[in-house]
DNA sequence: CAATATGATTGATT
DNA sequence: AATCAATCATATTG
C-alpha cells in the first residue's frame, strides 16, 4: 500500500520540483500524495476518476464525510459540478433534521462538507469559493473541518493569507489533512515574503521562513521532520540497521509500513547509508558503523553482538556496536538490580532490550507494545515521555502504569544527537523528568527487526508438575515482531497500562536453566548493563518467566503446540504472534508491595508510591498503588517475600494522544487466560514468583490466583478522532493508520468503554486478530 | 555563503 | 533485482 515510489511522487510533482524539491516532501510523505493531488495547489491535474460518480458514491461519501478525501476526491475531479448537484438532490430527500430545520437553504453538514471535499479535489478552487460564498452563515459557523479546509483553500488561492492563518490556527484539523494544510501555510508564507522580496526565495530563505513560522500545531503533530524524514522513521531505520544492513526485502516492507516510507525511501536510505559508512573518506563525516560492517553481515548469525548494540544505538549513528571509544552517552541507570538503559529506540523490557522501537512487538507470544513514544511492558512501562509540547495544545500526557513506568526521554533531535540522550527514569522519577525534548515529540523508532534470535536448543525435561521444563540452552527465541502501531500522534501518546498484559519480552539471549520446575533464566547482559534475571515457571509444557525486575513479568514460551498461535520461527517474518498472551501482570504489582515492605533501603520509593495507579476504579488491585520503581527492588530483599496477591483483574488504562490520529480504544488484547492456551490458571501459575530468588534459580512460590483478566487500553486521542480515520488506503499518510488497523485491530476496534467488556469479547478480539494477522503473513510470503 | 547532512538518481556490476 | 559508487540537489547548520 505505502508503495507510491518517491519517483512518482516527484514526478507528479514534477513542476514545482524545481522551487519545491525536497522541501515538498519536507512535510512527511503523505504530503507528497496531497499536494501531488494539488487540487489545493492547482499544480498537477487530477487523477481520473477510478470510478465514477454515482449517486450511492455521493451518499456513502456523504456518510463519511470529513476526513476521506481520498474517495471522493478522485471522484469528484471532473463531476464536481455534478456532484453538487447530486448533492442538492440528495438534501432534498435526507437531510438531517437539525440543518433542515434551521436552515432550509442550507446543505446539511455531512452534504456541505463532501461537496467542499470534492471540489477541492477537482482543483475547482473559483467553483468551491462560489460555494462557500453560497452557504450561509450557519454553515460556515459549523465548524466542519471540510468546510474549514475548503475556506483555507479558498483563502490561499485567494492570497488572503492572514485568513488562512487565521483559520489554520484556530481549529484542530485531523492529522489526515496536515500534509494538505501544511502546505498551505508554509506556501503562504513563501508567497508572502516573496512578494515583500520582489524576488524568489532560495532554498535557504524558505527554511528560514519555516523556522520563523513554525506550523502551528493544530496541523502539526509536532513530529520533527529532518531531511524529508521523520525523526520516528529514521529512528526505525537506524535501528534496523544496527541489526542488519542489509534487510530482507520482507524487512524492507515491515519497515516501509512501519514507517510510512515507500519501499524505495527505505531502500535508498539503506543504500546510502551503506555507503556512506563505507567510505566515510569523503564528505561523510562519520561513519555510521566505525567501520565493521561486517559485524552486520551476519547479522543471522550471532545476535548476540547484536543484542548489545541495541543500547548503545545513537541517531546517527554513531555508535555502532562497540562502545568504544566513544562512550555515548548512554545513560544508564539502575534500577532495581537491574541496569536497565534505554536508547533512544530501544526499550528495555524485563531486562531485556528490546531494541525496537517503533513498533510493538510480540514475541513469544507476549506482546510488548511500544506507542510512539512509550513502551509498556509488563506494567513496566518504559517509554518516553512525550516530549513535552512546545505548543500548547498539545497535551502532555503522562504515563502511568501501575507497574513502574520508566519513561525515557530522548531528545532524539536530529541533531545533536548523535548522541542521545537518553533517560531514564523510574516512574518515581520520571514524573520530574519528563522535560525533555520539547519540541520533539517523541519519536519511536520502530522496527522491530527481524532478527531473528533463534531458539536453539530447548530441551523439556519433566518437571514435577508434570509439566516440562525447557532449557534454552541459548538465546531464547524470539520471533518475531508483531507489529501494532499506534500511530500516534504524535507526539507523545502514552500509554497506559496498568497491567495491561503486555507480557515481556526477552531480547537478548537468554539462558535458562532449568531447576526443578523453574527455570531461570539469567538473560546475558547486554552491554555493560546487567539485567535482571528472571525467572522462569515452567507449567505444563510451558514456561513463565517472570522477570525479577521492576515488575515481574512471566511469560511464556510456547514449547507447547498447544498454544493458539504458536509462535513462528522463522518462517514469516512478520509474523505475529498473539497466541499467547499471557497477561501475567500482577507481578508488578506484587512487588510493588514488596518494595514497599522491603525496600526500606531505597530511597526511590517514596517517590514510586506517588505513581498513580491507572485503573483505581476497578482495582482490584492493591491498594497502594503499585509502582515499583525498579529501583527500589532489591533482591535481597525481595526474595524472601512471597507474593500472593490477586492481582487486579481488569485494568484500565486510558491514554491520551494528543493529537490525533485515532482513537485506540479498547484494546481488548488480552486475555488472560481464554485466550492463551496456556492456562494461565494453571495451578502451577501460582508459582511464578519474581522474587530475587528466581533469578538465582530458587523457585519460589507465590501464588496468583487472579491474573489480569483484561486488560484494556484505551487509547483516546485527543483530539476528536474519527472513526474513518483510515480513509485512503493510498496515502501514505493512512499508511501508517492502516498498518495500524490491520495489525492491531484489536486496538483500533471499537470504542467501549473499557470498563465494560467481558472476556468473551476480548476473547474474540483476539482471535480476529490473529487470523487477520496470519493472514497477512501469509501475504507477505 | 560555506560546510555539512541526507535523500534521490544514475550507470555499472554482480 | 539488488548493490555500489559517484553525483545531484536540496536541507540544515554555523
Amino acid at each position: 500500500m505505502s508503495s507510491s515510489s518517491p519517483t512518482g511522487q516527484i514526478a507528479s510533482a514534477a513542476d514545482i520540483k524545481q522551487e519545491n524539491g525536497m522541501e515538498s516532501a519536507s512535510e512527511g510523505q503523505e504530503a507528497h500524495r496531497e499536494v501531488a493531488g494539488g487540487a489545493a495547489v492547482g499544480l498537477s491535474p487530477p487523477a481520473p476518476a477510478p470510478f465514477p460518480l454515482e449517486p450511492g458514491d455521493a451518499a456513502t461519501a456523504a456518510a463519511r464525510v470529513s476526513g476521506e478525501e481520498g474517495a471522493v476526491a478522485t471522484a469528484a475531479a471532473g463531476a464536481a459540478a455534478d456532484q453538487v448537484q447530486l448533492h442538492s438532490e440528495l438534501l432534498g430527500r435526507h437531510h438531517h433534521a437539525a440543518a433542515a430545520a434551521q436552515t432550509p437553504l442550507a446543505f446539511s453538514p455531512d452534504h456541505v462538507a463532501c461537496v467542499c471535499e470534492a471540489l477541492q479535489q477537482g482543483g475547482n478552487l473559483d467553483r468551491l469559493a462560489r460555494f462557500l460564498w453560497s452557504l450561509p452563515q450557519s454553515d460556515l459557523l459549523r465548524g466542519n473541518e471540510s468546510l474549514l479546509k475548503a475556506r483555507a483553500l479558498v483563502a490561499f488561492h485567494q492570497g488572503i493569507y492572514p485568513e488562512l492563518y487565521s483559520i489554520l490556527e484556530s481549529h484542530s484539523f485531523e492529522s489526515a489533512n496536515h500534509p494538505l494544510l501544511q502546505q498551505l501555510w508554509y506556501k503562504a508564507r513563501y508567497t508572502e515574503a516573496e512578494r515583500a522580496r520582489g524576488r524568489p526565495l532560495g532554498a535557504v530563505d524558505k527554511y528560514r521562513l519555516r523556522r520563523k513560522f513554525p506550523l502551528p500545531r493544530t496541523i502539526w503533530d509536532g513530529e520533527e521532520t529532518v531531511y524529508c524524514f521523520k525523526e520516528k522513521s529514521r529512528n526505525a531505520l537506524k535501528e534496523l540497521y544496527k541489526q542488519n544492513r542489509y534487510p530482507s526485502p520482507a524487512e524492507k516492507r515491515h519497515l516501509a509500513k512501519i514507517t510510512g516510507l515507500s519501499l524505495t525511501q527505505v531502500s535508498n536510505w539503506f543504500k546510502n547509508r551503506r555507503q556512506r559508512d563505507r567510505n566515510p573518506s569523503e564528505t561523510q563525516s562519520k561513519s555510521e558503523s566505525d567501520g565493521n560492517p561486517s559485524t552486520e553481515d551476519e547479522s543471522s548469525k550471532g545476535h548476540e553482538d547484536l543484542s548489545p548494540h541495541p543500547l548503545s544505538s545513537s541517531s546517527d549513528g554513531v555508535t555502532n556496536l562497540s562502545l568504544s571509544g566513544h562512550m555515548e552517552p548512554v545513560y544508564m541507570q539502575q534500577i532495581g538490580n537491574a541496569k536497565i538503559s534505554l536508547s533512544s529506540s530501544g526499550v528495555l523490557l524485563n531486562g531485556s532490550l528490546v531494541p525496537a522501537s517503533t513498533s510493538p512487538v510480540f514475541l513469544n507470544g507476549n506482546s510488548f507494545i511500544q506507542g510512539p513514544s512509550g513502551v509498556i511492558l509488563n506494567g513496566l512501562n518504559v517509554g518516553n515521555t512525550q516530549a513535552v509540547a512546545l505548543n500548547p495544545p498539545k497535551m502532555s500526557s503522562n504515563i502511568v502504569s501501575n507497574g513502574i513506568s520508566m519513561t525515557d526521554i530522548l531528545g532524539s533531535t536530529s541533531q545533536d544527537v548523535k548522541e542521545f540522550k537518553v533517560l531514564q527514569s523510574s516512574a518515581a522519577n520520571s514524573a520530574a523528568t519528563t522535560s525533555y525534548s520539547p519540541s520533539v515529540p517523541v519519536s519511536f523508532a520502530g522496527l522491530i527487526p527481524s532478527t531473528e534470535v533463534k531458539r536453539e536448543g530447548i530441551q523439556t525435561v519433566a518437571s514435577q508438575d508434570g509439566g516440562s521444563v525447557v532449557t534454552f540452552t541459548t538465546p531464547v527465541q524470539i520471533n518475531q515482531y508483531g507489529i501494532v502501531q499506534i500511530p500516534n500522534s504524535g507526539a507523545n501518546s502514552q500509554f497506559l497500562n496498568g497491567s495491561i498484559g503486555f507480557s515481556s519480552l526477552q531480547l537478548p539471549p537468554v539462558s535458562v536453566a532449568a531447576s526443578q520446575g523453574n527455570i531461570s533464566v539469567s538473560s546475558s547482559t547486554s552491554d555493560g548493563s546487567t539485567f535482571t534475571s528472571e525467572s522462569a515457571t515452567i507449567q505444563q509444557g510451558k514456561v513463565f518467566l517472570s522477570s525479577l525486575a521492576p515488575s515481574a513479568v512471566v511469560y511464556t514460551v510456547p514449547n507447547s503446540g498447544q498454544t493458539i498461535g504458536s509462535v513462528k520461527q522463522e518462517g514469516l517474518e512478520r509474523s505475529l504472534v498473539f497466541s499467547q498472551l499471557m497477561p501475567v501482570n500482577q507481578n508488578a504489582q506484587i512487588n510493588a508491595n514488596l518494595s514497599s515492605e522491603n525496600i526500606s533501603g531505597s530511597g526511590l520509593h517514596p517517590l514510586a508510591s506517588s505513581l498513580v495507579n491507572v485503573s483505581p476504579t476497578h482495582s482490584f488491585s492493591l491498594s497502594p498503588p503499585t509502582l515499583l520503581n525498579p529501583t527500589e527492588l532489591n533482591p535481597d530483599i525481595a526474595d524472601s517475600q512471597p507474593m500472593s496477591a490477586p492481582v487486579a483483574s481488569k485494568s484500565t488504562v486510558t491514554s491520551v494522544s494528543n493529537t490525533n490520529y485515532a482513537t485506540l480504544q479498547n484494546c481488548s488484547l488480552i486475555t488472560g487466560q481464554d485466550l492463551m492456551s496456556v492456562p494461565m490458571t494453571q495451578a502451577a501459575l501460582g508459582e511464578i514468583v519474581p522474587t530475587a530468588e528466581d533469578q538465582v534459580g530458587h523457585p519460589s512460590p507465590a501464588v496468583h490466583e487472579d491474573f489480569v483478566r483484561e486488560h484494556r487500553l484505551v487509547l483516546q486521542s485527543v483530539a476528536n478522532m474519527k472513526e474513518n480515520f483510515l480513509p485512503n488506503s493510498e496515502s501514505k499518510a493512512t499508511s501508517s493508520l492502516m498498518m495500524l488497523d490491520s495489525k492491531s485491530k484489536y486496538v483500533l476496534d471499537g470504542v467501549v468503554d473499557t470498563v465494560c467488556e467481558d472476556l468473551e469479547t476480548d476473547k474474540k478480539e483476539l482471535a480476529k486478530l490473529q487470523t487477520v494477522q496470519l493472514d497477512e503473513d501469509m501475504q507477505d510470503l
